[in-house]
DNA sequence: TATTGTTATACTCTATAACTATA
DNA sequence: TATAGTTATAGAGTATAACAATA
């Protein structure tokens, strides 16, 4: 029996040895910011957008909102952020990044830039322009296109599934 | 202080995003399989060669040695592999998938490859192309340049960091 | 002594539900 | 009633070190 699946076609393989090294590359970049590459990140929604809720980084940065009680108590101990209560929502909090916040960005910017270029070190310069302009559309495409839970479903259709287990 | 970090250019907010929608929706295409998109990934490598040992899977996969250990704990209970022990040196042990355990594999390559295409759903056939070829060259040069550890040495060298937290 | 694999421990993430305060 | 945020708990995942067997 010939098996269809091989590694250097496993999208999934892929994604997950460049994302972990990504991570890896980037632990001691971040190393300033609780949180690590995820905090870096709230910290640059928050630079973007002052009025951003904890809520809408939350969604678009795919954090558990109880998780991000903790990481944004963890940024307002370091002086990156501050919590403000909306004036017309008293619910929500906007989180805003303090100067010193600002300027921490500014900095982990610069280096992970390099780390980047460093990551993507040996590709040709079209490959990396094409990943570049790709990836970010494709993670936006999937970030509103919300429901990719039930995949499911789509997928029961197409055979009996895999057989019986011999116990 | 103009902020230069969006999330538009921020590879790892993309990828990540990626990552985890890719995830979720194959973590019901592997749920016969124990520890579902890992446990496919050990399957793959254990059916395309019946030689591969523990190490040699884990260091591919990225995989801890002591999480292997678990891992192939429950697929051997699962009936999807065996452990045979290596007659040349009798430390390692070889993971061979059985008959049963190669036709879950195929049965989940098939559903997987429909998963792969919902997620690469709305991209143009020049892009998913590029991607299917880029991404996995990625991933192999990245597995070979093993020490992505120490960027820090890389980085620290370009300036001073970030400035002391205000206290 | 070095290496493969196992076991045990602790630590970090994450998911879930219950709770508050507002609307 | 529904929503934003918080808190507490339990579970999964992960890292670490100590150990046994073999080289």
């Amino acid at each position: 029996m010939p098996v269809a699946a091989n590694l250097d076609t496993d999208i999934g393989w892929a994604l997950g040895v460049i994302f972990r090294a990504y991570v890896k590359a980037t632990t001691s970049v971040t190393a300033d910011i609780p949180g690590g590459h995820r905090g870096f990140q709230v910290l640059t929604r928050a630079a973007s957008n002052p009025l951003a809720s904890q809520r809408a980084i939350a969604q678009q940065l795919g954090i558990d909102r109880t998780v991000m009680t903790y990481l944004l108590d963890d940024m307002e101990k370091a002086k990156l952020v501050q919590r403000r209560a909306d004036p017309a929502d008293r619910r929500t909090r906007h989180v805003v990044a303090t100067e010193y916040g600002l300027s921490v960005l500014a900095d982990t910017c610069e280096r992970l830039n390099l780390v980047e270029s460093h990551i993507l070190g040996k590709l040709s310069n079209d490959d990396r322009q094409a990943l570049m302009a790709i990836l970010p559309a494709l993670a936006h495409q999937l970030n509103e296109l919300d429901p990719i839970t039930d995949l499911c479903e789509v997928v029961q259709d197409i055979g009996a599934g895999p057989q019986p287990r011999p116990d």
